[in-house]
DNA sequence: ATTAGCACTCATTGGTGTTGAGTGCTAACG
DNA sequence: CGTTAGCACTCAACACCAATGAGTGCTAAT
């Protein structure tokens, strides 16, 4: 219902503001080589679309900046799929491929990589609980009195924990104890782990160790670490170059977001597959109101191994973010779908 | 050298000016209840104090700042070692205590505490390679092609990785290779293996295996990353509630510094054992010329554990900070030691 | 439907005077 | 002789004001 030439202008001003982050006045536009309006013809335009709630007005004597709907049109209609410099593209790769046999190194080295391409903070994050099964679980003795518990998921992913030991568990124990584990839980999904261990497990154990409970709370405590997700984070301090965030306040509370892994899976939470863009108040998290989030997720052999996000002001360069997180993630699906072929 | 006066009226100005962030005149320090000479006297004093260096005038009508000489006075001659709160104390060891079967969680966990107390940023450092050796090596088949190499250390701490085995490597192989390690490795200091790798390892390794180029690089790959201590942060943002980093552009320095896990670590190198304090500039390092740093290791067995840092402005509560880094050291290194024993 | 012209708005900038906290110096005091 | 009252001086911070100019909305002409 946008004619022509007001699809064009409202492109125009994205363009701009996302370039200056300053307020697009009528004459600049009217200026640009493609446009071959007056800007009083423009200024009609842009009475429209503020009155549609795409732009808005800082103050009356200042020009248009994009609303959220404005930017959500545009990301929606208007954007143009920049393609993605052929140099950054294989300096991704050769990373990815390169790190493939390490998926926290590739992810995290990914991210950074990004995040210095874009100038914006990527975050991303693991596996959830819901998609990761147990695949190995093993009891190394360490000292008399303690062992190492180490728990393999089938996404290759490792958690460890030291444990002191109750007296009297002997070598023999340790073996049985971790044998009885692989037999009971390989292959369960890690949110099943917690009753299968207190069901089928724990009434075997009674029979032949001492002291259980106490060593079932510990591998239940090093078992619940392996499910929470892992955030990594690159970047972080990229939002204090963009102009409008020079004041303190306004960073401090999207730092402080950032430093709360709880917070951020909140956020990542409810993310559909694909490519998602999700634009200021969008994102229903008060502290990062005026920044836009963009996902992609990465999915091998129906397992969701990880979801990579962008985060940065609301004038964003939207169309570079997204061509290079589709690249990135489908560069890296593709590679750990071979892999676990 | 400083009369018994001057050496109070600077204790009284580092102690106000830690508290307000602004220059401390004569007559305010003249209206404290235990003061009882004139604002002239105390001006008096106040110009011999900036005569050694000790204070500093930002302009000539406002009074007066510590130099960084005068702050190194004060924690060396005038600080009082403020006890420690009762329920901080508590807080910190039962958490410590909690914690204590996993390094890293109790670590990053106390980490986050005393940020939270101090409200300043806290940093801990793993233990380094030169004193840390290997424990035990793993290899554990994850699919056909793929495996899980771990490495644990002798103090507890586990690194993995997912490798992509070349073709024909059979389960009897990796078992072969996995017992080689551990003969040969086992107690190498993690600063050595890559050498004892490459000599001992790679001849005997050459006669049953094929492709070992290329198992040996991998290897190495993940012993290296053992080799490099852990950083862990927390409280990044706090620098932020500082009056005088209001400055987005001072800040980003310091945030960027703490976002650099190898200048971090350059950072805390040379330390020697028990509590340091580095002022300002005695740190060397440009990003935090204006933060102050106060540092304790943790030791057991012979074996530096890590190290607890906390950064903050040079404006710092040092008698706080000093307490609770004195005792939380002193707590986990008891508790660490009794583990090893 | 488009555009030129014009009056109007208002954030920004720079200059100016005032205020007040704090100093250094001198002279008086016990 | 150490201490203190008194006083002139300095200078950042603040408020006020006028000038500037980018940008608008509206109207009338094309």
């Amino acid at each position: 219902m946008l004619s022509e030439r007001q699809r064009m202008i409202l492109s125009a001003i994205v363009d701009d503001y996302i370039r200056s982050a300053e307020p697009v006045g009528s004459r600049s536009i009217s200026k640009r080589s493609d446009v071959s309006f007056s800007p009083a013809t423009i200024r009609n335009d842009m009475a429209d679309l503020e009155e549609l709630g795409l732009l808005e007005q800082p103050h009356t004597s200042a020009g248009r900046i994009p609303s959220i709907k404005g930017y959500r049109y545009y990301v929606d209609h208007l954007i143009r799929h920049g393609g993605v410099k052929e140099q950054d593209v294989r300096r991704l790769h050769s990373l990815v491929a390169d790190k493939m046999n390490h998926w926290e190194g590739a992810v995290s080295h990914a991210a950074t990589i990004v995040s210095q391409l874009t100038n914006y903070t990527s975050i991303v994050l693991g596996p959830d609980s819901f998609h990761t099964s147990l695949k190995h679980f093993q009891l190394l003795p360490l000292t008399d009195t303690t062992a190492v518990a180490i728990v393999v998921a089938n996404t290759g992913h490792v958690e460890h924990r030291t444990i002191s030991l109750p007296e009297g568990v002997s070598m023999d124990d340790m073996r049985r104890i971790a044998g009885l584990l692989n037999d009971k839980l390989t292959g369960v999904p890690f949110y099943k782990v917690k009753s299968v261990l207190y069901t089928e497990v724990a009434n075997e154990l009674t029979s032949y160790v001492d002291h259980c409970e106490h060593i079932l709370s510990l591998l239940e405590d090093t078992l619940k670490e392996e499910a929470e997700p892992k955030v990594f984070l690159s970047g972080a301090t990229n939002i204090l170059t963009q102009p409008e965030f020079k004041d303190v306040d306004k960073v401090k509370g999207i730092l402080d977001l950032l430093d709360e892994t709880p917070l951020l899976m909140q956020l990542f939470q409810s993310l559909s597959g694909g490519i998602q863009v999700r634009i200021g108040t969008e994102n229903g998290v008060e502290a990062i109101n005026q920044c836009s989030l963009v996902t992609a997720t990465i999915t091998a052999d129906g397992h969701l191994l990880g979801t990579i996000g962008i985060l940065g002001p609301t004038r964003m360069e939207y169309g570079k973010v997204i061509g290079l997180l589709d690249y990135l993630s489908g560069d890296l699906t593709r590679l750990y779908n071979r892999l676990y072929k």
